[in-house]
DNA sequence: TGTACATCAGTGAACGCGCGTTCACTGATGTAC
DNA sequence: TGTACATCAGTGAACGCGCGTTCACTGATGTAC
């Protein structure tokens, strides 16, 4: 039952997808292949045809969530570009909600592929930190531009971009592990970092 | 071949030592019951003999992993005590080196257990909880102390400890999953959280 | 204090299970003539 | 345009492997008398 071009294209671009929000979840090593394939509606048999191997693929999906993570930080600077800065303040604020920290699915690859891409391969870790520095290059102009009347120096701009995306991504890390243990002290992590979201 | 009671209990001791080392460095999904019996030198049969599961012992793991970590923090502060808050400077200093970045086996749980906790079961969330509490704890009566000039309150220092926490975590998490395909970004995520440590 | 027996840390083989990967097969699609 | 054949996405069984855990066994330690 061959399939035309189109079709073998979007089931290979759903296994991505699928793959995408799993590994987010679940982790890498978290999720079998035989999973994967049937949350994106097929046998486990196939995935060869696909990818070369499970590896490749989560390179894949890691470059994939960064590329819609990116995509969603432009869609609501666009959105808000009236406003200055304060688009970006919501973003961030939005990072740090308690929704976001209890729904991985679609949320920040950085902190979902941290360790993953510490303890894995090659192609997992190029991927990642490709994405970080886009992140990074995005944050900092946001920083350079939405700065507070005095101007900032593209070189401030981007310490501040590295602290900033630190400490957000940890207080979401931070707030990830201890929330079955801790709600509240889950909480109050977030409410710490955003907070003092500006200062 | 029973042995004394004084040995068995060095030799379970042993065995949580190496958990800590090794499950720090792979992640705890990353290392079985097999290595990990070998890296404190026994067979891997005996490993029920101590323990009941392999979660629980990462639950000791992580705990005996904190409590060292804070052991270290406290003689750091102790040695330095006649240098007002230099000597937690200088400890945060460290905390975000390359040496720290590139050595995880001794180094914060905090970090290499973010993860871990949040994707494993409820005995090492609690512990991982715990230890970050008491961490904070420590954060925060350095920052209340230390403060420059003015006085800081006890619930202001404690949000500071907070978000002084999630960035170096957080600094350290980034700086380690790039280090492998971008070394330049790993050493440049570490500087811009070092340079201003005290802001 | 000395003897007999129960205890239990350690050994190494074995268990069942799930994983990543491979394979023979199917049949509609794409292509060469 | 029509026909014959090669291609290849998908299926489902099977592979080897390593994992966490269990087990029968050993023999020195601890304990009851």
């Amino acid at each position: 039952m061959r399939l035309s071009k189109e079709q073998a294209a979007r089931n290979r671009q759903g296994i991505i997808d699928a793959a995408a929000r799993l590994f987010r979840e679940r982790g890498i090593d978290g999720v079998g292949v035989a999973d994967l394939m049937k949350a994106a509606g097929f046998t486990h048999g196939g995935f060869y045809n696909h990818f070369p191997s499970k590896e490749a693929l989560a390179a894949e999906a890691c470059a994939s969530a960064f590329e819609n993570t990116l995509a969603e930080l432009n869609t609501a600077l666009a959105a808000g570009a009236g406003k200055s800065g304060s688009a970006f303040s919501q973003y961030l604020a939005h990072y740090l909600s308690p929704g976001h920290r209890d729904d991985p699915n679609g949320g920040c690859p950085m902190a979902s592929f941290a360790v993953d891409a510490w303890r894995q391969g090659d192609e997992v870790q190029s991927a990642y930190a490709e994405g970080i520095e886009s992140v990074l290059s995005a944050f900092a102009t946001q920083l350079a531009k939405g700065a507070r009347g005095k101007k900032t120096g593209a070189s401030a701009a981007r310490v501040q971009a590295i602290r900033l995306l630190s400490e957000v991504v940890g207080a979401l890390l931070l707030a990830r592990a201890v929330a079955g243990a801790n709600a509240g002290l889950s909480d109050e992590i977030l409410e710490a970092s955003r907070q003092k979201l500006g200062t």
